[in-house]
DNA sequence: GGCTACACATAGACTGACTACATGTAGCCA
DNA sequence: TGGCTACATGTAGTCAGTCTATGTGTAGCC
C-alpha cells in the first residue's frame, strides 16, 4: 500500500485498536499487522509521536509498568477518547461513500 | 469532511471523473461536486498543480480550445492514464478493506 | 459601470507521516 | 563472553501533497 494514503486515517486506527483494551507501543504495531494481515507495518517513528499528541489531545491515558525488566509505557483510551473514535468511524463511512461513488462501483 | 483525508487519493478522483469523457479544470471540479452530492468542493488551488503533475505523469494530455471567447485547458486520459486508474481502484478497494477491518464492521 | 460566474495559474505555508538515528534490556546461541 | 535478535521507547529532520491566498482576464447580466 500506498504509504501516504493512510494520511488522516492513523488517529482512527490506533483509537480503533485501543477499543477495549490497554496495550503499550510496541505491542499496537503488531496488533495493527496482525488485524490487517500484515498490510500495516508502521514504523515506531510513526506510531510513538501520534500516541503522544493523541494523549495530548485528551483521548489516550497512558501508565508506565515494567515488565519482565522492560519498561512500558501502556495507553487506554479516555471517555472522550471513546467518543473520537465513534466520531471516526463515522467519518470513515462518510469518506469511503464519498470517493467510491466518485471512483465508480 | 476533514480536508487531509483525500490526501493520496485525489489522483483517483482526478482520473475517474475523466474516464470515458474529456474535461476542463473549471467542469473537472464542478463534475466531483455533482457525482459527491457536494461533499467533495476542491479549491482551484489543489486541482490545477495536481492535474498538470499527472500530465507530467503521463497519465493525462490536454489542448487548448476556446469556447465563447474564454480558453480551456482540457483534459483526456492516455492509455497509461487508463491504467493507472484501474491500479487506484484496486488499490482503493484494498485500502477500504484493510482500514475498515482494523475500524471494525 | 459594477457584479457574478467562468477559467486558469502560481507562490508559499502548513501538516502529517516518513526515514534515520539514538538508547537500552532480555534472552539465545556459539 | 561476545554478538545477535527481539523487545521497547523516543527524537530530529525531511518531504510530499494539499491548502490558502493571490493574481489575471473574459462574458454576460442588471
Amino acid at each position: 500500500m500506498k504509504a501516504d494514503t493512510l494520511r488522516g486515517h492513523l488517529d482512527a486506527l490506533l483509537l480503533a485498536v485501543l477499543d477495549g483494551r490497554k496495550l503499550h507501543g510496541y505491542a499496537i504495531i503488531e496488533a495493527l499487522q496482525l488485524r490487517s494481515d500484515g498490510a500495516l507495518d508502521l514504523p515506531t517513528g510513526t506510531v510513538y509521536p501520534a500516541l503522544r499528541r493523541l494523549e495530548r489531545a485528551g483521548w489516550l491515558t497512558s501508565e508506565w509498568d515494567v515488565v519482565s525488566g522492560r519498561k512500558r509505557r501502556t495507553y487506554h483510551l479516555t471517555r472522550s477518547g471513546e467518543q473520537a473514535l465513534a466520531a471516526e468511524r463515522t467519518e470513515w463511512r462518510e469518506f469511503t461513500t464519498i470517493i467510491g461513488g466518485v471512483l465508480g462501483a
